[in-house]
DNA sequence: AGCTTGAAAATTGGATCCAAAATACATTAC
DNA sequence: GTAATGTATTTTGGATCCAATTTTCAAGCT
């Protein structure tokens, strides 16, 4: 484990620090799947007690970032293909009607913003930014929506198939698919035309999905 | 806070046992909106010190079943008109969906399974039992499904509006309704027509969500 | 009366300490 | 040499104690 991390605000509880720190590690894969998450490590990492450690690890759990069993601690959580597969299923049955429902509640302002993420993305050569830029993109697009419980499950959903994401990309021609389609997203949103709009965000994510499952893309 | 309770298991913590117990009460609607739950008030009700009480918030704060804000503690949570329907349009999405992709995997056993629960939801006069009667009906049947994250989301979504459709249920003829589909249900599921009985399903959700928000259905 | 104000009580967040279980490891028997 | 066994260490789960913050409420002022 080579996590590092220096203060703790006063503004926000320890707990909620410790975890927001813990799932952006796992996220970006800074933790690797299986590695144990040890309650006194993470507290002096933290400078603090065990007991806000405990608190967002419990939390992680019900996330789905981390495994507990009872007296043997927690272990950050990794996907089988099969449950990677269920998870992008599900992130297409979602996102496209989100998609559907925003594109008409879309101002200029918001799609240049979007547009903005969208080129800052496709010109990004670190990788760590990757996730972040992919989730502003989307995110931005999505949030006028007004489908927040949809978001917040979507928002998970991402959680657990990002840090597979950015391996991909890092590895493959991912990238290029990526760029394209996101444009093409992008384009569909400029014109209006919702439809297009959450079929492409369809295929971007089926895209992803088999670029996931089966190597390397096309 | 008219909670009861005894005896706490050994082979589970205290913290999962806290917190399926306060699922419970907040789910049946034992305990009301906005009520307080304070924590050495749960730890004498559960014979613990506060430390798996704090657990067991923690936890259900992530599933959105309290709200908590620092220093002042948890409250059940409640929702509001449109975040009801919200997630009863995140219903309508997922379950058609799970339910088409379940009904070619389905067995005679499971089928006569899933029409014993709903024969006895049908029969049940006692509106506490309704609750996981209509839930083990639909479980059953979307079950075979395979589709795990699917289900598990959908149980959280479940979670959050089951008291208010209980509600609904007990102060006007909702019952009838939902028998009425539950039946449509089970018969295009044993008729094999995957697409007839995610397309009751949907109608099932849609019937829900109205009925609870324009008060009365017909 | 109504509104500040400030101390006491209540309540949560976190630290330290103890108990229970799992793991590591040395010792012994074969 | 290897496997079984029992003890020491590690690690987690829970209890108790302390600190930080909020809430309550009574006293004093206008």
């Amino acid at each position: 484990m080579a996590l590092k991390f220096e203060g703790i605000s006063k503004s926000t509880s320890a707990a909620t620090t410790i975890y927001d720190a813990l799932r952006k590690a796992i996220i970006e894969g800074e933790l690797e799947v299986g590695e144990p998450l040890r309650q006194d490590e993470m507290a002096k990492l933290f400078n603090t007690s065990r007991i806000p450690v405990r608190e967002a690890l419990s939390r992680l759990e019900e996330h789905g970032l981390v495994k507990t069993r009872r007296y043997k601690g927690a272990v950050v959580s990794g996907l089988s293909a099969d449950e990677a597969t269920g998870i992008f299923d599900f992130r297409a049955l979602i996102e496209p009607e989100v998609m559907r429902r925003a594109v008409p509640k879309m101002s200029r302002e918001l799609l240049q913003k979007a547009r903005g993420y969208c080129e800052a993305f496709s010109q990004s050569t670190e990788p760590l930014h990757w996730g972040d830029l992919n989730r502003d993109f989307h995110s931005t697009l999505y949030g006028v929506s007004g489908l927040a419980y949809h978001l917040e499950v979507v928002d998970n959903a991402m959680d657990r198939v990002d840090r597979y994401l950015r391996a991909q990309l890092v590895l493959s021609n991912g990238m290029d698919r990526a760029n394209i389609e996101h444009f093409g997203i992008m384009e569909a949103c400029e014109k209006g035309d919702a439809d297009l709009a959450a079929k492409r965000t369809f295929d971007h994510i089926e895209g992803a999905k088999n670029s996931l499952l089966h190597g390397i893309s096309a």
